[in-house]
RNA sequence: GCCGAAGUGGCGGAAUUGGCAGACGCGUUGGAUUCAAAAUCCAAUUCUGGCAACAGAGUGAGGGUUCGAGUCCCUCCUUCGGUACCA
């Protein structure tokens, strides 16, 4: 009678590890510490998603098996709770975001401490915790503190930056400023996303396709005052440290494309009366190539300069300072004009359409300097103010943007690097009427003709380099990190600016003392934005806005971090999370770092992950850590999606579409091949068969249907709710299937008969040990204390060696696959020895950990089964006297032969060819070749 | 457009890394048990032909290397994910 009854069960060993604090992060990791990381949830109203217990469970998993193994672990789990969501709730309801924040945290502790996950509950942490962002602040402060010494290659303290004699000389305002822009958290006016419906400005990173990535809001750039994080300091270093990491390979990629490093050359073209030329070339060739271009230069940057002599033209961004001093008085009207249009032009706007150039004549000419000849300079928003220098050499023969704008506008295309003989167009490149951007021999271009591309770009380089107009250069896509908000539920900056007699802000500025942290949030009356590109938190009290230290006046800095901020170091205060004196305590620090693993989803792989380790090396520099990397080794796990659906297409007239006849419309939509719009709904499954390739409708088979699992969104209603599972089927049960469904890193449909499936492996375990015919609970009749036959020895160790093997490579599904294929074998065993199904157990149990304590317990045990050692496989216990091998003729199986394990391959041979099978196959063919892999297989070769 | 990942039964997925394709699970079919049902247990289940033994085909398509290819190489197709003027 005794069922497995999950719900009875799992409350009960949660309360029990609770209570006993069973999964207490050690003292003193000793040798084999692991330090295994989830990536910590945001905590949504919505409660936790069948996606977060993927990762979790798998984590889970590895922290259980390595606990067992005798390993140091800590597993620790916190909310990243500063965020968008609940300062809307907030705005709508007037309700404290704390509040709100609360109650979403509240909710998935209850969920994660539903679903039996080991997490040392006494380090949870939330990123709005006062006593947790008061350190987030002190490290801003850090970076506040930290300059760049890009000859070490190191953050510095910024006392020890020098200063020049120069800004020495002009008093102490100029040093606070040079000070100031040093700083690796320094103001900036930044060209911003202003979102107007969301009241705030957002990072490159939350601007998808020019609307807001939360809730699709327009977005517009606009100049604004903002605090900025110096990452582009760090490029170089967090390009050569992804080399030693344990990451995905794709995710690397990412980041280092992100990081985007490019070599080649920076050239001044002299823009002076023309006259001076020849003063300003040996001006030049005396001086050498000088930090900034000065007046009579335009700077460019260009991976190419192997392509000078075919520069035609030159191109400078609307925002490029030198613009006015180049515009010529015929010219003003229009320069001014284009320039205010770029400016209005949203991201989207600019890169909406075909992306057809467009640029306005400046008036003012550029002299090549490789050859003396003067250029047009053109200015054109294809050309990005924040990249290179924001102006460009153009070589239309060799590059497709510049080629296309040439064409528009009627400018010269000289082609100066000969394709391949062989290239199909080769004669249109020549002759200026195609475009060719890879590598070739040097045409008109002086002395360098006939050489190779990459050996034209050193030597002109150097030629320029020795007259002082260029020099070899690096440069990164990575741009500085805008780092404030307008938004009140976030980390205040510890910053305040201090003010003169009349309230006015003098431009100085200092950091709060850190023995003054945190600084908390003010108390306001409502959370709404007012609409203008200033915070929320403008709105608060003197009490809190207005601080006098030492009789000057200051004002409180009043923007938001953004939610990154929180996030960026959330691994290292897990460690030591109640430190009152520092963010951890190095010696702790030392013996937990780094992240042995870390598991989340993809969608981090460049924000979250890049800035961790921005600040990382930060805190490595300044000497707050002990690792140069925070994460060794990361896994993402795959999106889970709904269940399979099929759907049909139907036209304006509800007539039924073959799926066949469908394309994807202009606007994304869907139409028929004739062009009608249609709509796609779903069908049920038993309406549907399958033909061919496809799926098609029973009742029409000529029209097919689309078989496809969608991503889950509650517009789709296929969320699937973790809670109901747990309900129905058990927290084990959710666990397993999660992790059966396929590997962890795959993307993959969600099916709720598969966690059925998972459901009655875990029921047959539990009658595998349990008599459920009887109304008491009573062991199986079978259980027996004699020890293993030699089958079921067998089968129990093969078990231990596949389920140890697969759980360290973290390939879950082929071990619970095994552990099905144990339970079924001793299912149908007549007597099962007791010992096989407590060390069985032991092996399920990082998996199903309450149904295992429960059996655990059952079977006569007092401590947890989490306090047992991992069991090891004996390899004699595997060997066979005889084992089955095909016997191959041109490679295909046509029979089989039993041979001892260790067989030779002559004795193979012998054995098969006395086969009689093999006999009657061979026939009167000749044997060609024989081959015989050990423990493989035979095969012949016959003619 | 570019970059990345992936295409294996009705479905999710295995395959010791070049050696018996389809482990395990779902679904389906048949049987046992039952007054009946649920649950459970047993068996079958890649496709085609055949009563059967068996034969043939088969890992997105086409080609190649090899005694032997899901696995390696070339060309192409499809799907999913990322990305967008970075000089």
């Amino acid at each position: 009678m005794p069922r497995y009854n999950p719900s009875e069960i799992e409350p009960r060993w949660q309360a029990y590890w609770d209570e006993n604090k069973t999964f207490a992060t050690p003292e003193n990791p000793g040798a084999n510490k692991r330090y295994v990381l989830d990536m910590f949830p945001y905590p949504s109203g919505d409660g936790l998603h069948v996606g977060h217990p993927e990762g979790y469970t798998a984590t889970d998993i590895v922290s259980r098996f390595a606990r067992m193994r005798g390993e140091g672990v800590l597993h620790p789990m916190g909310f990243d709770a500063f965020g968008l969501p609940a300062e809307e709730h907030a705005i709508r309801t007037g309700e404290h975001p704390r509040i709100q924040t609360q109650r979403n945290i509240d909710n998935f502790t209850r969920q994660l401490k539903m679903l039996g996950f080991s997490y040392d509950w006494d380090r949870v942490l939330a990123t709005t915790d006062e006593d947790y962002f008061r350190w987030t602040q002190f490290i801003f402060l850090v970076l506040f503190d930290t300059w760049f010494d890009h000859d070490q290659q190191k953050g510095r303290p910024i006392s020890e930056l020098p200063i020049p004699d120069a800004i020495k000389a002009e008093g102490e305002l100029a040093i606070a400023s040079f000070v100031d822009s040093h700083r690796l958290a320094y103001l900036d006016d930044a060209l911003v996303n202003w979102c107007p419906n969301l009241g705030t400005v957002l990072a490159n990173e939350e601007v998808v396709d020019g609307k807001s990535e939360v809730g699709g809001h327009p977005v517009k750039r606009i100049p604004l005052r903002q605090w900025m994080l110096r990452i582009t300091d760090y490029a170089e270093r967090l390009l050569e440290g992804l080399d030693e990491l344990e990451w995905p390979v794709g995710i690397k990629k990412l980041q280092s494309d992100w990081i985007g490093r490019s070599t080649g050359a920076e050239v001044d073209f002299y823009v002076g009366e023309s006259d001076q030329y020849d003063a300003w070339k040996s001006e030049r060739a005396a001086s050498g190539f000088p930090a900034a271009p000065g007046a009579s230069a335009l700077r460019v940057y260009t991976t190419r300069p192997d392509t000078l002599y075919g520069a035609t033209y030159m191109v400078v961004s609307p925002e490029h300072p030198m613009l006015d001093q180049l515009t010529s008085d015929a010219q003003s009207a229009a320069v001014r004009e284009y320039c205010e249009k770029a400016s209005f032009k949203s991201d989207r706007e600019r890169t909406e359409g075909d992306r057809e150039k467009t640029g306005v004549f400046t008036g003012a000419h550029a002299i090549n300097p490789v050859n003396g000849k003067p250029i047009p300079v053109w200015v054109a928003d294809y050309v990005l103010a924040g990249y290179g220098t924001g102006a460009i050499m153009a070589v239309p023969a060799h590059d497709g943007r510049d080629f296309q704008f040439a064409v528009t506008y009627d400018l010269p295309v000289i082609a100066v690097v000969d394709p391949p003989a062989d290239l199909e167009n080769r004669d249109e490149i020549l002759a200026g009427k195609a475009c060719f951007e890879a590598v070739g021999n040097a045409i008109n271009s002086g002395p360098f003709d006939g050489q190779e591309t990459n050996d034209v770009k050193a030597a002109i380089t150097s030629s320029l380099s020795e007259q002082g107009i260029g020099k070899g250069a690096v440069n990164y896509k990575l741009r500085d990190w805008l780092f404030s908000r307008q938004r009140f539920w976030g980390e205040p900056f510890p910053v305040l600016h201090e003010l003169d007699s009349d309230g006015n802000p003098t431009g100085r500025m200092r950091g709060v003392d850190p023995s003054e942290l945190p600084v908390r949030l003010p108390e306001l009356e409502d959370f709404k934005p007012h609409g203008r590109p200033e915070p929320p938190l403008a709105k608060a009290d003197d009490d809190w806005l207005y601080v006098t230290i030492d009789g000057v006046k200051y004002r409180r800095e009043t923007n938001t971090m953004p939610q990154w901020a929180g996030s960026c170091w959330y691994y290292l205060r897990y460690i030591d999370p109640k430190n009152e004196t520092a963010l951890v305590d190095p010696e702790l620090e030392s013996k937990w770092m780094p992240v042995d693993l870390y598991v989340g989803g993809a969608e981090h792989a460049v924000l979250h992950l890049l800035y961790s380790r921005f600040w990382h090396k930060v805190l490595f520099d300044r000497g707050h850590v002990s690792t140069p990397e925070p994460f060794g080794k990361l896994v993402n796990q795959g999106m889970i999606l709904g269940e399979v659906e099929y759907s049909a297409y139907y036209d304006e007239d509800d007539n039924v579409v073959s799926a066949k006849d469908v394309r994807k419309s202009a606007e994304g939509g869907r139409q028929s091949k004739d062009g009608r719009a249609v709509t796609s709904r779903p069908v049920p499954e038993d309406a549907v068969q399958k033909k061919g390739e496809s799926f098609v409708l029973v009742a029409d088979p000529k029209v097919r249907v689309e078989s496809r699992a969608h991503k889950m969104s509650k517009s789709r209603g296929n969320v699937v709710n973790p809670d109901v599972v747990v309900k129905e089927y058990g927290a084990d049960a959710l666990r397993l299937y999660e992790m059966f469904m396929g590997p962890l890193e795959a993307t993959k449909p969600w099916s709720m008969d598969g966690v059925g499936g998972v459901r009655s492996f875990l029921d047959r375990v539990w009658r595998m040990v349990v008599d459920d015919n009887e109304d008491d609970l009573v062991m199986q009749p079978a259980l027996t204390d004699q020890a293993c036959d030699e089958e079921q020895a067998r089968m129990l160790h093969a078990t231990i060696k596949k389920v140890t093997q697969d759980t360290d490579e973290m390939s879950f599904n082929t071990a619970i696959a095994r552990m099905m294929e144990f339970t079924n074998f001793f299912t149908r065993s007549e007597s099962r020895p007791t010992e096989a199904m407590k060390t069985f157990l032991i092996l399920l149990s990082p998996y199903a950990p309450h149904l295992c304590e429960e059996l655990w317990s059952i079977l006569g045990e007092k401590e947890s089964i989490a306090k047992q050692s991992w069991p090891a496989w004996d390899e004699a216990a595997l060997v066979q006297k005889s084992i089955e091998v095909p016997v191959q003729f041109n490679g295909k199986v046509k029979t089989k032969i039993q041979i001892a394990p260790d067989a030779k391959p002559d004795q193979m041979m012998e054995i098969a060819l006395a086969d009689e099978r093999v006999q009657s196959f061979l026939g009167d063919k000749t044997i060609v070749k024989k081959i015989a892999v050990p423990g493989r297989l035979v095969n012949f070769v016959v003619k």
